[in-house]
DNA sequence: GGATCCCGGAGAAACGGTTCTCCTTCACCT
DNA sequence: AGGTGAAGGAGAACCGTTTCTCCGGGATCC
């Protein structure tokens, strides 16, 4: 019995016959033999291993599941990974240089990678193949994947409009970020399409007090919206318990969504409309082009990907990075609508008025 | 220039003098060369990883960052690996046998292990050290952290008591993991004493929905409860929402408590009182703990550990392994507060009432 | 001046798998 | 009967570190 036989018995390869391949699996197993990771790991040069960088948000030191869109994205990531065989290292870009080189990745998934992350393009460089959630600035990734970030204002922004609206006001941050620049910048152009003054309020996204604070602020303004869109989870109540201090109800005076992956807001008094960005689909979908460039399938034609979610733009070839833009959803509640709207059938939009 | 004049510049090992390892320091920077890991995991037999288990929630799948709790343990627990050198792989118990047999893990922390866990013993028959988050039931365990589960219930119900509760309910859950049980004990050891009628209802808690459905079951019951403590973190929200479909008013009619780690109930109308479980110092117990044992380090004294966090039971030497309990942390708010209590000052407690 | 010691560094053996190559045996075919 | 081919299995190189041992040479010491 040498070696060459038990390691092909137990992965199943060479040209044994199944009585040998049983026998030796039969025996491993009553000795409770586990073969070396690292050994493996070594030869082969795969580790079975999966990094899930997150960008610090801010100042923050380390914000993974602050935010839960963050948790859920992660959360589908690892089963994602993890249906495929792989499992996800934790990995926050701030941790220390000698922890990220003493593990042996086959390939990373990146949140939000700021312009030229330092981290990112040492990656790239050493050949791990690298996809991000986000929109990279100017980090040479594999691949991306995002929401239709502009899209999806744009379309609150018109829903509530619909509503009645008059002037919109926005929540928002005061990060770089992709999804707060794209975000900021497609209201701002909305504004000046249809001529109104913008009305926003900016506070580190990073400090869930800064928010209640920046709720407070839009609605005491003089010009004080009859409308607002907050781009974080925690908005939601913060509008709310400002629109409380202020006596104004909701949705009588003032419409509100916010962007959440929480369900509390279904059960808020009223119920709030969210914007989800649908991060389970976001983190299941980067993790499986990472596990397609890392076993060299050809994902760039987007054959799999596409069939399930189809993008709205996607790149090819060389040159940028092929990227996956995903659609969002608006889940309308109580919130958004006038009491008059009727829940089943939205009004039809007055062409002339915006 | 030999291979271990290399290795020992790097490492900072040998006899060398500066000038030699920094200039061997320089031109590996210059090369870009980084270590492998997986020779390094090989020969060391330490990979610098450790497992993240959390053991399946009733039916569901995979609910890391299911509960905020879980998702701020896990935070907390990647920042503390982070700071000692480790990194943190995430991995459910449900996931296939390759996978974790593919990795090389130096250690693993589980979360609330189900009795007899086969994983858990296949680990700690293999060597690897586990510490559980949780009181394990019949695992062996290198050691474990839990809340002082009974202490925080029977404070609760003090504390509601106080506030003038004549009969509290209780909201709890079906499953049989350690939390769920060790509080309803609590629950149920306290009416027997103080001669209440136990009037709780079970759901299964990682159904969100049933929640809801299980808080309006024990608000239509004939023998309301006039105070309530719902044992999962989205109860708050449920009760409220059945407390004003019966018209009940909050604290008046129903005083509110709920564990959770969220800041929503901060800011709900009325905000709700609630019970922490301190996730990010569990989190960063049990890591270090874990780390303590792997390294060698005997953390059995319990000095690292006790004098941040003094344990009110503590196991040392052979047999049980030694767990060490942590205390939880209620934040009073108006839900569990009659109006006429004055908040900055608890009323004396009527020594003959309960 | 020779034995001793320390300094700086080189050699080589692991670590535990995977995999390429090769060898032996036996059946089969002509 | 000898050549051929396939089946089954053994050998050995290799993956890239760490670490133990050893070695040459110059300074030190008596």
């Amino acid at each position: 019995m040498s070696i060459t036989t038990v390691s092909d018995a137990l992965n199943g390869k060479g040209r044994l016959p199944d009585e040998t391949r049983s026998r030796v699996r039969e025996v491993a197993e009553r000795l409770g033999y586990r073969p070396s990771a690292a050994a493996r790991t070594l030869r082969t040069g795969r580790s079975g291993l999966i990094g899930l960088t997150v960008t610090t948000y801010g100042e923050e030191p380390f914000t993974f599941t602050e935010f839960a869109y963050f948790a859920e994205m992660a959360r589908a990531a690892t089963s994602a990974a993890l249906s495929r065989g792989y499992a996800l290292v934790v990995l926050p870009a701030s941790s220390r240089h000698d922890v990220w080189s003493n593990i042996a990745l086959d390939g990373t998934v990146v949140i939000d990678p700021p312009d030229q992350d330092p981290l990112v393009s040492e990656l790239y460089r050493s050949g791990v193949p690298v996809v991000s959630d986000g929109k990279p600035g100017n980090c040479p990734v594999t691949a991306w994947v995002d929401n239709d970030h502009e899209a999806a204002v744009l379309g609150i922004l018109d829903h509530l409009s619909e509503a009645g609206a008059r002037r919109i006001g926005l929540l928002t941050g005061t990060s770089t970020d992709t999804y707060t620049r794209l975000s900021t910048d497609a209201y701002l152009g909305w504004c000046r399409k249809v001529g109104q003054e913008p009305v926003y309020e900016t506070y580190p996204a990073h400090d869930p007090a800064a928010g209640a604070v920046a709720a407070d602020r839009l609605l005491a303004r003089p010009d004080r919206p009859d409308a607002v869109y907050g781009l974080f989870d925690p908005n939601g109540t913060d509008l709310l318990a400002a629109a409380r201090r202020y006596g104004l109800r909701v949705p009588d005076d003032l419409l509100l969504v916010c962007c959440s992956e929480s369900d509390v807001y279904a059960t808020t008094e009223p119920p709030i409309t969210t914007l989800s960005l649908k991060p389970r689909r976001i983190g299941t979908t980067v993790v499986n082009l990472l596990i397609d460039a890392i076993e060299g399938v050809d994902s760039g034609t987007g054959v799999d990907v596409g069939r399930l979610f189809p993008a709205r733009y996607r790149t090819a070839g060389t040159g940028p990075p092929p990227g996956t833009l995903m659609p969002t959803e608006l889940i309308v509640r109580a919130s958004s609508q006038r009491r008059s709207t009727r829940t089943t059938v939205s009004p039809p939009r007055p062409p002339g008025e915006v």
